[in-house]
DNA sequence: CGGATGTGTTGTCATATCTCAATATTTGAA
DNA sequence: TTCAAATATTGAGATATGACAACACATCCG
């Protein structure tokens, strides 16, 4: 199933049957259950996640206790708090498992004695880093817009998400309420 | 005045003189009028800018004419489309200037030349995205708050913006109307 | 099977923010 | 200095969304 990271890196850069080979052994391998946390808010984030099976969601929770979805990652998506990890500071995340499956983790130690093994990866890497840079840019925009063009974007680019999410995982992500949702979706139902 | 640009290399590389001196042939040096666009919205983006001095914004427009500003950048920041960098597609933003002064710009080929000549810049330059990253993270967070934690996360963290800047470029950062911050800074005056 | 838990809908009312309009204040350039 | 443009404030009413509560299903698991 690792094969899974090593074709999105393949996507990118090329790499020889040996160094392919030489990959999996920097990463840890976790299956994981329904409700399990990867990472918990106040804990300084190790690892870059990279989901090979399930759902998973980072998400913050706010001074009146009201989660707010920052990223769900599905098969093939990578996942980490940039900022704890890069800082070295308590994250605001949680990351937890709505689907239980699979993931890698790699600390950043590893992923530097990777980079100096296969220099390729570190293309990879920064490939990666620059358009996730781009997506949290189209994300930033996004949270601009009313409630229903969110929605509406929302399901344009994610109907696998769409259909696979709880609905009030989804408002969570839109940034508002189940209740708001529902309405929504009833109106644009209707119309 | 590009020394500005090789301080803030210094602070994450370390260079050699000559190096240094290598470094301002690789770039353009604009001198910027108050409107000045650097990147107007259809256009494919294909500079990263470096302010040396004055104050950019960069911004979208939405269909209604509103515009919401994405970023300021003042002297020592880095700004761009990364996304329309990225992947060559025309942008939604514009940058234009919001106080005169001068900037460096680079393209993409000669970023590359120059991370040929000098490796160290491309250690920085994905330091600098890194960072970028993570600051667009803090955003999102930042776009989920109400309205008055905002301004109040605003002030805290760029004071000398909330001073430089005229209060409605100040609100169409903070995703709300020029009366509403109006309002938000006259409630918490009183209190 | 049956209850616990998770999920989704609907109603009512509260609240934050917007829109539009009028007016005041500051700033910059001729 | 003086006028025009840019900026900021205030009021009144509209609108989007939230908060809370009740209820309806579905689903999972003992």
């Amino acid at each position: 199933m690792i094969q899974l990271l090593t074709d999105s890196i393949l996507q990118h850069v090329a790499l020889t049957e040996e160094e392919i080979a030489r990959i999996p052994a920097y990463f840890e391998t976790v299956k994981t259950h329904r409700g399990q946390f990867l990472l918990r808010e106040g804990e300084i984030c190790r690892y870059e996640f990279f989901v090979l099976k399930g759902c998973c969601r980072q998400y913050e929770t706010d001074d009146a206790g009201k989660e707010n979805v920052f990223q769900f990652s599905v098969e093939g998506w990578w996942m980490t708090d940039l900022d704890s990890m890069l800082h070295e500071r308590p994250s605001v995340f949680n990351i937890d498992v709505l689907e239980a499956g699979e993931i890698l983790q790699i600390t950043k130690a590893q992923l530097h004695l990777l980079f100096q093994d296969i220099p390729a990866v570190e293309r990879y890497y920064h490939i990666i880093t620059q358009r996730s840079g781009a997506a949290l840019q189209r994300r930033i925009l996004f949270l601009q817009k009313p409630a229903i063009e969110r929605y509406r974007e929302f399901v344009t680019r994610y109907p696998f998400l769409e259909t696979r999410l709880p609905q009030h995982q989804v408002a969570a992500y839109l940034g508002i309420t189940k209740e708001s949702l529902s309405r929504l979706r009833h109106k644009i139902a209707r119309s």
